[in-house]
DNA sequence: TAGTTAAGTGGGAATAAGTGGGAGAAAATA
DNA sequence: TATTTTCTCCCACTTATTCCCACTTAACTA
C-alpha cells in the first residue's frame, strides 16, 4: 500500500513521547516531521514537503492584516514545529501542543493519506459521540461517489 | 525547517524580561529585534530587515494628511523601539509596550513566519474564547486549499 | 516449542533551557 | 552631593529535554 492510513492506539508516556506505529513510519520520507494544531481538537503531522505546500498556500491567502487571516495563522501556522523520530521510533510532543491537544497518556493515531492525526483517546471517543450522526449524514451526500 | 514558527509559554519576571524560546531565537539573523504594538491586544516582534520592508510599505501607502493613515502611523510605526536580546536568550520589554499587550508574568509567544506575537496568557486565551466561531468558519472556507 | 527478532514502553544520566536574583554601573531624583 | 532607582552583566538554581540503554510483550522462524 502507498497510502499513508491505519488507525493505532499508543500511550504518551511521562517525558510527553509518543511512539508512531511502524506502519506509518515506514512510509515517511525521512525522521523529520512538521506538528501543528488540527482544527479539531487534535495535531496534525506532516512530512516536510507536504507541509511546505500547505502553509505556503495558507502564507499566500492571508496577511497579518486582516482579522480572519490572523486567526488562520495563529492557529495552523504559528503552532508548527519540528519534531524529530528518535531510534525508537517515537516523537517527544512540544509542551503548548500537548496541551492543546489534552493528551494525557492514551492516544489515538490516524494516518489519513498525506497527513497523520494525532488525539487524545478520551477527545476522540467523545469527538464522535458529538459527530456520528452529522458523519452519517455527511455519507449520504456522499452517495454519487461510488466504485 | 526555515519558517519561523511555534507556540510557547514563558513567564515575564519582575525585571520586564522575557526569554525568547530557542527555538525562535536560532531563526534570527541576529541579537537586535524591532518591537511593536500589533493590530490586536499583543505585541509585534520583527528582524530589523523584515521591519524595514514593513515600514516602508506602510510610510508608501499612508499619509499625515488622512485621518485613518495618521491612526495606522500611531498605532504601527510610533510605538516602534528597538530590543536586544541578552546572553540569556532574553529581551527587556519596553514599560509602555508591556502596559498596551497587558502582559502580566505568563506570556505567549506565537512565530508567525515572518514575525513573532507575544501575548499575555490570558488575554490569549479570551481571544480565542471570543473568536473559536469565527475562525472555524475561516478554516471551512479554506476548503479549496488542500494538500 | 524454544529461540530470535521487532515493536512499544520505561527510566537514568547528561545536557540545555528557562528563571530568579545579586553586585556594580548608570541614570534619575531630591 | 547624597540617595534612590533603574539597568546590565553575571552567576546559580530548577525544570525540561535529549540521549542512551534496557525491559516487556508480541510476532516470527526454524
Amino acid at each position: 500500500m502507498e497510502l499513508l492510513t491505519g488507525e493505532f492506539k499508543n500511550t504518551l508516556d511521562e517525558k510527553g513521547r509518543l511512539s508512531l506505529p511502524v506502519r506509518l513510519r515506514s512510509e515517511l520520507p525521512g525522521n523529520i516531521l512538521v506538528m501543528t494544531q488540527g482544527v479539531d481538537r487534535c495535531l496534525w503531522l506532516f512530512a516536510p514537503d507536504q507541509w511546505k505546500i500547505l502553509s505556503r498556500k495558507l502564507m499566500e491567502t492571508t496577511s497579518p492584516f486582516q482579522a480572519r487571516s490572523r486567526m488562520v495563522q495563529r492557529r495552523i501556522i504559528a503552532p508548527a514545529q519540528e519534531v524529530e523520530i528518535d531510534k525508537a521510533g517515537r516523537i517527544a510532543i512540544p509542551q503548548s501542543l500537548r496541551e492543546f491537544a489534552v493528551l494525557n497518556r492514551e492516544c489515538v493515531i490516524l494516518g489519513i493519506d498525506k497527513y497523520i492525526e494525532i488525539w487524545d483517546a478520551d477527545q476522540y471517543r467523545q469527538y464522535w459521540n458529538e459527530n456520528e450522526a452529522e458523519f452519517r449524514s455527511a455519507a449520504e451526500e456522499l452517495g454519487s461517489v461510488f466504485l
